[in-house]
DNA sequence: CAATCGTCCTGCGGGC
DNA sequence: TGCCCGCAGGACGATT
């Protein structure tokens, strides 16, 4: 599922290549990705329109257009943002194919069919701050993270309405390098916890950034169709039941928030 | 205020 | 071999 550094790689992907590319048409081929308004009026309000910059906040792609518009695009667990050449047919699970005038092509994929597009002014997002974000800093993360004292840790890394960008698989990486247990409550840390969690989040979601983000099984896939190559640094995610890297503990995997933690209930307190 | 649960959707793996 | 069941999961709304 994509998080910050899938969608970081991905923007970064799309900033190198679509910027300055003019729309010359758009066709939805599963309607209920589109968001907000109808396919038509969605695909004729783009057609013609410049590409400026790709930004992202928390997951979500922004791509931005000449005027003031942006094409939001949120890939949830299974989307794919690609870029095929010119003349590729869409494939099964395409949901809306962007064509441009030099002829290459923006695919938007989702195997399951979470994912939206939407044509939207960004301030109307209604989004926490971006964990990479200029703000963002030790101080911030420990006032935003310290405002809800009586959550679970683990969710609550996770509540984009706080801060944007974390994921499940991220939030659980960064128990296990703050050795904190995901169950714990935001009152009961240490004021060298949350600056473990901080660091943790900080130099895991870096890392995953450089290697291209983390595939896990037929998840992930980069703008060109690439897995990510941080998968196999991941030291909790989708390893349960086997021992820990730190402590050699077998692994054990609790549902928190309704989501798969994984996590070692000797070495993470 | 916080936690849980159902919902959306499809592929896949386990069990028999 | 093949079928059925249930799980996975981001975000949101409703409920406890």
């Amino acid at each position: 599922m994509p998080e910050l550094p899938e969608v970081e790689t991905i923007r970064r992907q799309l900033q190198a290549n679509i910027v300055g590319q003019t729309i010359k048409s758009v066709q939805v081929l599963y309607s209920k990705v589109v968001q907000g308004i109808g396919v038509k009026k969605f695909e004729h309000d783009l057609a013609g329109k410049k590409i400026k910059e790709i930004g992202r906040r928390g997951k979500l792609i922004l791509i931005r257009l000449a005027g003031d518009k942006t094409l939001v695009v949120h890939l949830k667990m299974t989307g794919r943002l690609l870029l095929v050449k010119k003349g590729t047919a869409p494939e099964k699970h395409t949901g809306v194919v962007f064509v441009f005038k030099s002829g290459k092509q923006l695919f938007y994929d989702d195997m399951r069919r979470f994912g939206f597009v939407k044509i939207m002014d960004e301030a109307k997002l209604k989004l926490g701050i971006d964990f990479f974000d200029q703000s963002m800093g030790l101080k911030k993360f420990k006032e935003l993270v310290g405002s809800r004292s009586g959550s679970q840790i683990k969710p609550l890394l996770m509540d984009q309405s706080l801060i944007a960008g974390i994921g499940n698989i991220y939030a659980q990486e960064a128990c296990f390098a703050a050795k904190v247990n995901p169950l714990r409550k935001v009152s009961s840390l240490s004021d060298k916890e949350l600056g473990g969690l901080y660091k943790g989040l900080s130099v895991v979601m870096k890392s995953a950034i450089k290697a291209g983000g983390s595939s896990v099984d037929a998840g992930y896939r980069d703008a060109f169709s690439r897995q990510g190559r941080f998968s196999s640094f991941l030291k909790v995610y989708g390893r349960a039941g086997k021992a820990c890297l730190r402590c050699k503990a077998k692994l054990v995997k609790k549902s928190i928030g309704g989501r798969g933690t994984v996590f070692c209930g000797k070495c993470q307190k």
